[in-house]
DNA sequence: CGATGTCTTGAGCTCTGTCAACGGGCGTGG
DNA sequence: CCACGCCCGTTGACAGAGCTCAAGACATCG
């Protein structure tokens, strides 16, 4: 079921060519090249612009006052970012890129004033919007009580769903993260993150690579998603 | 701070009179009295409405497969409930009233049709789609890595804080919640939050009316945010 | 080569969940 | 009126999942 990144709302990045293509009669497109460890926009910056990755990885992130940072969001082709800044004017997260990538920025003030000639141009935005809330609603109840395995595992079968929804392969994957990212985003320690990856392939339902602990294997995606429904060696009550 | 519940993202709720002036211009608006236990919508019904409380406390509530439940939610006067339902035309979740209440109701058809004529009744939703993604990723943070009695007192700060936002007293409140459905919120369980209230009152930030135990008092809410900062017996690292 | 960053694994400890007992408020029904 | 049951809340004892601390392996880069 993939809680944890797909969730039950699908949908949004179907098609993000046609929604471009769409914005781009209306709105000037930016589009630009980032590489890993760019930022797109950080926490407390004034608000003026939406982005949406064209490719490559993205991570969004909340510092607290206490300097602990927390991932809370993770986007790919056709996601939306930079939604949270609209209410207060000004970012409230940061948005790094992971790897290489593409990305179209439009401004929010253009988006808006073309509202004004073409509704319709909203609508991908309220979808996406309404999207994000449904997304972080299923995270936080993993969050509340999932055990980290399982959490692991849904992470995993979340992120190869969403390779899969853009149609690349999920029995091979490289992860563009690293554990402690992995970590923050769930809700754990990089050591248990590590070794729910250890226990997931004691029980068979991936291969982590030797060499580069990042690529993982995932032989049979039934398999994982069948531990992440609660089969990890003790039913979920 | 109050990172739970009324965080760094204010705004929202300051006039909705003014905002509900507005659309009433534009769109059909229904008003409706609603008493404890009514279900505005559930989850997987389709989407039709958003609604906009006027006075009440109102729960959202995401259930899972295997029956559990999870506060998601909490609202009252001013905030909009609904929009996880935009992108999917089907509610995400159950909004359920705690007390006697009143709600504004009004259908998203009409609302994008009035977009048409008038842009503006938009931008509302858009911040308040805004807003709940920055709340809902503070609150991720607060059930990532926060002790539970921590999380018990920044709930608490935040709710006074909701209240003061609305000009109600914050020196003497009455939760319309259950410990459990506190804890559901929170990421905790019931005895959990039971033990964090009576730590709370050792520590002297709060006051349990003891035949009441949803009437709590906060004599100074520095104090209790203090609490929620970090001080509650170990300073978090 | 050493330095650094990433990842794994182990050992101990702590917090919170679980299970259980108990008390108080409230409604129902004798 | 009291008895009863139900729901809510508190508290204690215990166990277990995950965090902390620590050591070590491996890859990359200067």
């Amino acid at each position: 079921m993939g809680t944890i990144q797909t969730g039950r709302c699908a949908g949004s990045a179907r098609d993000i060519g046609a929604t471009i293509k769409q914005l781009d009669r209306h709105v000037r497109l930016e589009r630009r090249l980032v590489r890993a460890g760019d930022v797109l926009y950080s926490a407390g910056m004034r608000f003026t612009s939406l982005h949406i990755p064209d490719s490559g990885f993205f991570k969004v992130m909340n510092l607290t006052v206490d300097g602990y940072e927390q991932v809370v969001g993770l986007h790919l082709r056709g996601d939306w970012l930079g939604l949270d800044g609209i209410a207060e004017r000004r970012y409230g997260c940061s948005a790094i890129a992971l790897d290489v990538g593409e990305i179209w920025s439009l401004r929010y003030a253009d988006l808006l004033a073309a509202s004004e000639r073409e509704p319709a141009v909203l609508s991908p935005v309220l979808e996406a919007m309404s999207h994000r809330i449904c997304r972080d609603h299923e995270l936080m109840r993993a969050l509340e009580k999932l055990p980290a395995d399982i959490r692991v595992a849904d992470f995993l079968h979340g992120w190869a769903g969403l390779l899969a929804e853009r149609g690349l392969r999920t029995d091979s994957i490289i992860l563009p993260l690293t554990r402690t990212e992995i970590g923050s985003y769930l809700g754990l320690t990089l050591e248990s993150v590590s070794r729910a990856f250890s226990k997931l392939e004691r029980a068979d339902v991936i291969r982590i690579d030797s060499r580069y602990r990042r690529n993982i294997e995932i032989p049979k995606l039934s398999a994982l998603s069948g531990f992440a429904r609660g089969n990890g060696a003790r039913s979920v009550h």
